[in-house]
RNA sequence: GGCGACAUAGCCAAGUGGUAAGGCAGAGGUCUGCAAAACCUUUAUUCCCCAGUUCGAAUCUGGGUGUCGCCUCCA
């Protein structure tokens, strides 16, 4: 497969150091409030990633952090009046339960800085040895022009850099372009660990780097993450973990674009932000998760209720045709017929489309149109009914790639409970008699309470 | 100022040298008791503009225009 590579900005070849077990670190969230849609992308892509890398027969080691430990953090608990990891802990549950919504697997394993303390003075420590850090009054900080490679990941140098950095108050850096690895504790109660330094808590930067390396080794295969975070947060991370192991950090970085909102990005700076829980009380986790991936994951896309329901409604037109295909599984019976196998035979050339567009740096777009493709196809094949085993087949098929992009999951087979079969029976009995007005007065009830009714060759398909 | 991305139909969106995928919405039709779903037909001689390279450009080169982003916490 090919990928984008920032570090390179070309696509190249993937080839995984360990052709047994791919290593692949995600950035993930600060726990300090419910994750927005524009979070939610990268956890979308780079899950369908593994999806996609796994169905390919490929070992993934995934592992993606919390950060658990921040100003943000720490200024969210003095507002409620709790401690830090009390509000720590919330977020990272609800983290998932968002996550869930939006099927999104859990990764191998999800460190948490809080978790990773000794690991991280460990590693701090190191880089003051080897000379490429210094402690100023409990501060330790990272100095920049010592990592000769310093820019490569963003493209910047440090000429450049230098004009338009700036020294906040109360930092007490050398030179403007130094950041922070090891921070002070700045009054009594503030959440602190001991270390050489005296009591503080790490930078932001150093965390990924310390958990990256203790999960995955000194080089993994694909780090990746937002495109905000190439500067500074990854070009950092490379700055640290090369200078502590002068191994490439890692092989390929991936980042996937933002989401705006009427064309600007959407963030919680701005405040311009619809948060995943939020959207969910209008839209199912599919129809978001369809979205995400309804556009390349390098391009930037724009959130908007239109483009909401637009998605929903592309999405209905894959899900019909399972929900039919179900129907046609419960009703019908009989193995392929010789035409039905020439049939599916010609299907395979959709799903060897999907595998080209996937492997051509995740194109999620011309996977799903594929889909589609595939679709339009089995809609025309099972116009006059089908056998059981030729729709059984179409099924799995379908679900097969639906699967890899993570859309469309098994809804619960729901009981149809015997109050509404009565009503359909006696619907049926209605329809015999001609007596449309009992038939539809019926169709209407039903419908009121979200379930609706098809009348097939293959008899009543009742739907929700 | 430095670095970068994007511009394709009413909307969304692939395509990166060989003559414009796919989806949504709209219109007409077939099927149906009527619906629903589905199917058929229909919707870009043209890909922001100008110039160049080429037998051939949406795709490559140069120059514009417009939009957005990073350089400060941010997915």
């Amino acid at each position: 497969m090919k990928i984008y590579n920032t570090l390179t900005r070309q696509k190249e070849e993937f080839k995984p150091i360990d052709e047994n077990e791919i290593k692949i670190y995600v950035c993930g969230p600060t726990v300090y409030n419910y994750f927005h849609i524009g979070n939610a992308r990268p956890f979308v892509v780079f899950d369908t990633l593994r999806n996609y890398l796994e169905y390919r027969g490929r070992k993934v080691k995934f592992i993606q952090n919390f950060t658990d430990v921040d100003d943000k953090i720490i200024n969210k608990a003095i507002e409620e009046g709790v401690s830090a990891s009390d509000i720590s802990e919330r977020y990272i549950e609800e983290y998932f339960k968002d996550a869930q919504s939006l099927n999104v697997k859990k990764a191998s394993v999800h460190p948490k800085v809080t978790e990773n303390i000794e690991e991280i003075i460990e590693f701090v420590k190191t880089l003051v040895d080897k000379g490429y850090a210094y402690e100023v009054d409990g501060d330790v900080y990272f100095s920049t022009r010592k990592f000769k490679e310093y820019g490569k990941l963003s493209k910047q140098n440090l000429e450049d850099l230098d004009a338009g950095a700036r020294i906040e108050v109360g930092e007490k850096k050398k030179d403007p372009l130094d950041f922070v690895l090891w921070k002070a504790r700045k009054t009594d109660d503030e959440i602190a660990w001991d270390s050489p330094w005296g009591m503080g808590r790490p930078g932001w930067h150093i965390e990924c780097s310390v958990m990256a390396g203790k999960s995955l080794g000194d080089t993994i295969d694909i780090h990746a993450g937002g495109q905000d975070l190439i500067f500074p947060h990854h070009e950092n991370e490379i700055a640290q973990t090369e200078a502590k192991t002068g191994k490439p950090f890692a092989n390929y970085w991936m980042h996937n674009g933002y989401i705006t909102v009427d064309n600007e990005k959407m963030s919680k700076s701005k405040g311009n932000f619809f948060t995943v829980r939020d959207i969910l009380n209008h839209y199912d986790g599919d129809v978001m998760r369809f979205f995400l991936l309804s556009g390349h994951y390098r391009n930037p896309i724009n959130f908007s209720q239109d483009l909401m329901e637009q998605a929903k409604n592309s999405l209905a037109r894959i899900q019909n045709t399972m929900m039919n295909l179900k129907h046609l599984i419960d009703n019908e019976e009989g193995e392929m017929t010789e035409q039905e196998a020439e049939n599916f035979n010609e299907l395979l050339k959709y799903k060897d489309k999907f595998i080209e567009a996937m492997d051509d740096d995740l194109n999620t777009a011309d996977a799903i149109s594929a889909i589609f493709e595939m679709v339009k196809d089995i809609n025309i094949y099972i116009k006059d009914g089908s056998s059981r085993e030729f729709a059984s087949k179409c099924l799995s098929l379908l679900d097969e790639l639906t699967g890899v992009l993570g859309i469309l999951r098994d809804a619960e087979e729901s009981e149809i409970d015997k109050e509404i079969e009565a009503l359909v029976e006696e619907r049926q009995i209605a329809r015999k008699n001609k007596d449309f007005k009992r038939a539809d007065e019926i169709r209407d009830l039903l419908k009121e309470r979200g379930i609706t009714l098809k009348d097939t060759p293959q008899g009543v398909q009742i739907i929700k």
